[in-house]
DNA sequence: CCTAATCAGTTGCATGCGCAACTAAAATCC
DNA sequence: GGATTTTAGTTGCGCATGCAACTGATTAGG
């Protein structure tokens, strides 16, 4: 009575479940995030990989991270906004600017961190260690696949 | 002479590769499905879960994938409008409709198949199958984790 | 030098998403 | 059976994001 349309459970499926798995997280981490002035996006992603390479230009940021040019500028902004990176220009290039963590950031890192930790805890709880390192493992080599790719 | 702050590697970070492998992905199945009229979103989750579930309602949508019931509203009604889905008022429940795929949709669905693989062979190309396996498995308990905490 | 091409960053626009508030239909309770 | 509560779905709103077009600075070619 209903079209069949089987697809093999273990065909395609990486996509939606990475989807899934990370609109899950997303939300957690929005919530917990809230109270500290971090917006809704991936902001902490870029707060993080400034507290990780102080100096870091925009585009580097953009490259490494893979978002638009313009996600990275108008994230940027609200993190300077919200008093967490301080954008300096840079010496040597009057096109672009360096972003340094802030006192407030460098104080917040271990807090951040924590955060981070407690939601990642949340969700590898079913794996043990060893899975988990695999998964992780795994995920790498799809993200260089990622980068190479570009077709 | 700048701020250490290491975050060590392997803690904390399933979510940002999870984050960054799903952009990517996103990215390269909104120009392939642009062509059908399949919207950027995630319009085509939805489309295949009619396709496997005929009569399938908005609710139950919206609770298998976890997205906000806007979401799927919008959704819906967009694969309705590009004629991939078939809203039918259910007879027993004057406030639920019962989706199904229209012909077109019927028609589509080895093509959307097609495209998904090509997009998920890009992806874990790098990986053996049996590593394409284990991360499978690895992401259903993710998933998992996440349906049952909700915390 | 002066022009052309490239590059860092910003802004306008369209779209997608989640939350909250709403409508209307069931279901529950008395 | 009438009032309350729950449920399926919609809409308003704000925010995040990608793309394209732009500005201004730098580099390359002549």
């Amino acid at each position: 009575m209903t079209a069949p349309s089987h697809f093999p459970p273990q065909q395609d499926s990486i996509s939606r479940l990475l989807s899934k798995i990370h609109r899950h997280q997303q939300k957690q981490l929005v919530k917990k995030f809230q109270p500290y002035g971090l917006g809704g996006g991936h902001q902490y992603i870029f707060l993080i990989n400034v507290l990780k390479m102080p100096g870091v230009n925009q585009d580097r940021l953009t490259c490494d991270l893979k978002f638009d040019k313009a996600t990275t500028a108008r994230s940027i902004k609200q993190l300077e906004e919200a008093g967490y990176i301080d954008r300096q220009p840079d010496p040597h290039d009057g096109r672009a600017y360096r972003l340094y963590p802030t006192v407030k950031a460098i104080e917040f890192e271990p807090t951040l961190r924590d955060l981070l930790m407690q939601e990642n805890r949340k969700l590898v709880r079913a794996l043990s260690e060893e899975e988990e390192m695999q998964l992780i493992n795994l995920l790498q080599i799809l993200d260089h696949s990622c980068e190479e790719a570009d077709g």
